[in-house]
DNA sequence: CGGATAGTGGACCTATTTGGTACTGTTTAC
DNA sequence: GTAAACAGTACCAAATAGGTCCACTATCCG
């Protein structure tokens, strides 16, 4: 089962959190924990990992806590990924070419690739806000034209 | 690192190989071993899941071995994934709903599931067939428009 | 100033998953 | 009947993910 981890499904949910509540407004990591039931260990992890990558800002000393950098439709989906789990590399060769043995007769790592950047950038154009809201289907079609050829493009 | 597993990488890989050599042909885990240097176990392992799920065709006995169960233009690339990894479910609520404690709270699932379900669309237009070719990039720009309102644009 | 609050960084442990191996059948060609 | 080759399954070891804890620093407030 391909599947994201724990800690980016709990790093979207809380990001969502911060949405909910208005852009601007400060929340403590305890606050978070007790609001969605994550341990709250776990959501200070994953809350200092998004500061990190400045998806967050973060306010130490007493009356701290974290507020949104950004605007959530500036935060993709694919940067909350990557502050969490370190990015989309379907194969290992899309990650680290070079490495594989099976060299140039693998004609199919070219083709990984183009359909790993294809996820890549349909992940990138899903917005923080784009996940808050419950998005009426008719503006959130989500097609995936694959493999059609566009001569125009 | 969200990644597929060596299995699958290597699924698509064998498989390939059945290509190169020719639809019909009747290949044997050992001379697969040989050609790929996968070590035998693990290409025995991968290719029995393959055969189970229909994808290659077993033939036992001496003189045995596999072949393809279908036209490489027939074998979508989710098929294959779904053989050896179990499926694309990128959370968890996508794959078990009713799981999750966030429940009603979490408008988040949805558009997981939406996502989620775009990338299995757009790995079901991609067949085995294209996987293998050295596919020319007009051919093969795998588009995915996502988010996109259609009303407007 | 001092205490309480909150984030920071990193070490750390455990459970699960993955990658890979081995072995005992069962089927088939010759 | 024997050898080749797949089938099923159990198994082990290494890697990763999930989660916890602690010592430290910064900030607010009285």
């Amino acid at each position: 089962m391909i599947r994201l981890s724990k800690q980016t499904d709990y790093g979207i949910l809380l990001l969502t959190r911060f949405v909910d509540t208005g852009e601007a407004t400060t929340l403590t990591a305890r606050a978070l924990a007790e609001g969605t039931g994550i341990p709250l260990p776990t959501v200070s992890k994953v809350l200092k990992l998004l500061a990190r990558e400045d998806l967050l800002a973060s306010h130490r000393g007493a009356r701290g806590g974290y507020s949104l950098a950004k605007q959530p439709s500036d935060i993709p989906v694919v940067d909350i990924i990557h502050a969490l789990e370190g990015g989309v590399a379907l194969t290992e060769c899309v990650w680290s070419p070079g490495e594989c043995d099976h060299e140039i007769t693998c004609r199919v790592g070219a083709n990984w690739r183009l359909i790993n950047d294809a996820v890549v950038d349909a992940l990138r154009r899903i917005s923080l806000l784009d996940m808050s809201g419950p998005l009426p289907h008719e503006l959130m079609p989500l097609t995936l034209g694959a493999f059609t050829a566009p001569s125009s493009t």
